[in-house]
DNA sequence: TTGTAGGCGTTATCAC
DNA sequence: GTGATAACGCCTACAA
């Protein structure tokens, strides 16, 4: 591949006049500039960023640590990610840590000897010490996307406000108990169980938990709720994929939705629409989370003092379709 | 960040030792080593891949292109494609062409000045003159993914021969009318219409292909199909994603899977095994074929000479499920 | 307006 | 074994 130097010598000019024409600096003889200019298209001169990086000291690349990017949630920000980046010159260098710190760990050393000027993470461990005591070493301007931590500055969906919209949601449509699909560890369950207690007297007794991602066992125990308990039910899956799972087992039992069954998921993926009866799920904006922490970034690198700690919550929106409420087609 | 001249300043010894301590090259001096990895321990030294890469004239860098890797689909092979490049020390940096030429062009241009070893590509129209002469005066090694093309080493899934399967297994089911979701412009529906048509006299009349992505109008033709054609029908789409469409569509007119319709789809992706009944379609190995584009383009990077053209094409596997066979539970 | 000189952090090639 | 020294391709002074 050509170089300015190359092409120093071959239009009779020293390399930095190269450099002024092809970076548009400086005031060049129009002359010069013209010779310079055809010579560089005739032989497609592609600056070295490389080399642009070494003396300038910016490398132009953002690495983004993902936990784990066949998650189409993740893809989708991705997309956006590295539109962003693009619109300000900046690549992307990829990284999948598979919820595992170690990878982690390994992902942020690469990307530390690459001496990129930017961070984007989906941290697997936001909370624990030893991954705050990594971001509080590394000294690269650094934005946590998806999860909220006091470590770093962050970018995130309130998955408490989310959980308790669809708790509201849930209860308004008559639901008489009420089944979450996930772990306790998570904001939707937090926000979810905290607004029924205050809209459903004795929530105790109507409450249940599922754990379980096999398909079997989610049979059983629903065919066993829906024999107990003959009111209306509520499930609230923490994500589309397992909604969808549940609610094929629930057409599988022969469970009316929504009559007998109100099912919501969350991340309003293409599934929701496709699936009949269509699927109702708490919509997260990947676009504009993306483009927030793309640029909050971007702010960092950009002032590299004085930058208060920061964080941002995006607001989830309940898109409601056939699965939970009865609608006019 | 600490580069090893600071090392060599701080430990008394010359810049090139450090260097020689850090890659375990030459023989060293044990007293001197050790002093030098303390050193270079207690500041988590990086080495700088940017200086080096200047030097070494290699950025353990791959560039991969894809179309849209919010499509889950490419989102599961970047994974593989990070995880295999990992596996030789490589770093991938990420681009999407949007399923636009231009964009393509654009990203190839950021590539080429990034000074990548290697390009992964999913190209946008792998048989345009424009895109093989961009192959030709490209002076990276290549490797095109999921597409076949002549114009360079390509892996990718036999689509012709997957139709055919599919055809095949539908017309095995007892199917007297056919139906491709899709354009013409496929491997996939190639494969499908020539094996129907050696199998099914008369294919003119009980063959139609569906090209519009609109729930509405889908459920209108669908409707009328089903209305003349009261025999059992096989559909075929070219995506999972729009299988599912039309599984929801089918629901939805109350026409029974897989009595009336069977229902394939194209991907095999987790929503097969959710949706009830539950969706056959054709498995693409991912991880195969990103192993294999990884493994042939380093074997490019590291001979690059005397390499013949290559490519290869992966079986894909029909996995049938409820929607187009009966099966015992 | 243009050229010369130095430096970015490595690696590679020499001598010593 | 180890230390100079040049080189990679570019940028940023500074000098002419």
């Amino acid at each position: 591949m050509i170089t300015m130097t190359e092409i120093a010598r071959m239009t009779g000019v020293s390399q930095p006049t190269v450099s002024r024409v092809l970076n548009g600096n400086q005031a060049v003889n129009p002359e010069i500039r013209e010779r310079v200019l055809a010579c560089a298209r005739e032989h497609n001169f592609q600056p070295n960023v490389i080399a642009r990086s070494l003396a300038g000291n910016k490398t132009m690349l953002l690495g983004i640590v993902f936990t784990d990017i066949s998650n189409s949630f993740f893809a989708d920000l991705e997309m956006y990610l590295e539109q962003e980046a693009k619109k300000s010159g900046y690549s992307v260098i990829v990284f999948n840590s598979g919820y595992d710190w170690n990878r982690e760990k390994e992902c942020l050393d690469v990307i530390r000897r690459y001496r990129v000027d930017g961070l984007i993470i989906v941290p697997v461990e936001e909370n624990s010490e030893r991954f705050q005591n990594e971001m509080q070493n590394l000294d690269i301007p650094a934005v946590a996307l998806t999860r909220r931590t006091e470590a770093m500055d962050c970018v995130y969906v309130d998955h408490v406000e989310a959980g308790s919209q669809v708790g509201r949601h849930l209860q308004e449509q008559g639901c008489e108990s009420y089944i979450f699909v996930g772990t306790e560890n998570d904001g939707k369950y937090e926000g979810f169980v905290k607004t029924l207690r205050e809209r459903v007297a004795d929530l105790g007794s109507h409450f249940t938990k599922i754990e379980t991602k096999n398909s079997e066992e989610l049979s059983r125990i629903l065919k066993k709720h829906f024999e107990n308990f003959p009111g209306k039910t509520g499930i609230f899956a923490y994500n589309d994929r397992r909604a969808v799972q549940i609610h094929g087992v629930l057409q599988k039992l022969g469970i009316e939705i929504p009559k007998q069954a109100s099912l919501v998921g969350f991340d309003n993926t293409y599934i929701c629409d496709f699936l009949y009866p269509s699927l109702t799920s708490v919509a997260q904006s990947n676009a504009e989370m993306a483009a927030r922490a793309v640029r909050r970034l971007l702010e960092k690198i950009n002032n590299p003092r004085d930058m208060q700690s920061w964080n941002e919550s995006i607001q989830a929106r309940l898109v409601i379709r056939q699965s939970s409420a009865d609608m006019e087609e």
